[in-house]
DNA sequence: CCCGCCTCCTTGACAGTGTAAAGATTCCGC
DNA sequence: GCGGAATCTTTACACTGTCAAGGAGGCGGG
């Protein structure tokens, strides 16, 4: 009765073992065809070039990257702290583990980020670090904002620079980023979340 | 006298008009020879492919980038916090206007950035941002790294999502960085920079 | 002076890529 | 059953990066 998947989502799932097997570079249109076990050209009647397919590709790794969130922020304790950090440790474990959805996901010029597919994904992904941003916050719609917008910069900037080896400086490791989190949040006293001491 | 332009310099050049003029995708190694009004496979005496010029690219960027922080530091007043403030600001604004460089040096996959010609350059930009966090770090080795890289992906972050238009939620702007760097330094009072009123 | 060498570049070719047009096949509604 | 629309294949084209072979030109040793 689970009737057979379309072709469409066969391509799709070809694009998406392509990419975790062999990054980028070998992710192309003909060869997620032939995986798929179908001609060169078939692509092209289910999605609007190699950018449909990224964006395809990129909203379904939205629903798997929400799960990483997810799981991370109710792998710790209840408390908002832990659930704040679970949360953002769940997004970097997702970069670390997928620096090729990742990349699809946030950086890769070719995906279609207005996608009617893809941008009710996205901003499910970002209400959930919304939420755990909240407990935080004082009143104030500004507020909430820049504090979201701090975690939200704060991590996907780790998340982009831990993986490049770019300028990393000398040979020391990177900071944890629960020490970041640490220092972004200390100025915040809130009630619900009596932080520890800082150092 | 000033010798002419080698054609390495002359390739380089052209690459960086193609991607000012039509981003990544109009950066083809075949063009910029043609730009450079030489043969489709000259350039391959010069680099080491397609990642080769685009490495050589990058090192050259980051020196225009070195140049944008140091004219953000210098734009504003001269005490700790306008100079930093400043910093980041260059930071963005090269981000802005700089896209296609931007990408080059710190996302695209194919950019060798352990290369000899590109890792100083990329290690003195850091050396900047890290000089300008230092007032405010208080004394201890680990203590210093944690700020900085907490800026550093701060601004980096809010570069990265910034054009990247994904998740943008609903239609409310960004708040400014300004005060998401305000929000991160909140619980630092250094004597040097007495921060004014939070909020 | 001139000859060989060596560096830089050109030419030509090849495997892959995305994409478009046109023909075959299959499948569904009527 | 049949017509048409959806789906896939075939074929072709303009690109791309990369490699191998060859030529032009200067530079130094004889």
């Amino acid at each position: 009765m689970s009737q057979a998947p379309s072709l469409r989502d066969t391509l799709i799932d070809a694009g998406l073992t392509l990419l975790a097997e062999g990054g980028m570079p070998a992710l192309t249109l003909r060869r997620a065809a032939a995986r798929a076990g179908v001609s060169h050209a078939a692509p092209a009647h289910h999605f609007d070039g190699l950018p449909g397919l990224l964006t395809a590709m990129a909203a379904r790794a939205f629903v798997t990257f929400a799960d990483a969130l997810h799981q991370g922020r109710d792998s710790g304790g209840t408390d908002p702290w832990a659930r704040l950090l679970g949360t953002t440790q769940g997004y970097l474990t997702f970069a670390a583990e997928h620096q090729g959805l990742f990349h699809l996901m946030f950086v890769s010029p070719e995906v279609d980020r207005n996608d009617p597919g893809l941008q009710p994904q996205a901003t499910r992904s970002y209400m959930i670090l919304r939420e755990a941003c909240l407990p935080f916050a004082e009143p104030g719609a500004t507020d909430n904002a820049i504090l979201e917008i701090a975690v939200w910069s704060l991590v996907h900037g780790y998340a982009a620079l831990g993986f490049k080896a770019g300028m990393r400086r000398g040979f020391e490791p990177l900071p944890a980023f629960e020490h970041l989190l640490k220092e972004l949040l200390a100025a915040r006293r809130n009630p619900l979340a009596p932080r520890r001491a800082t150092r």
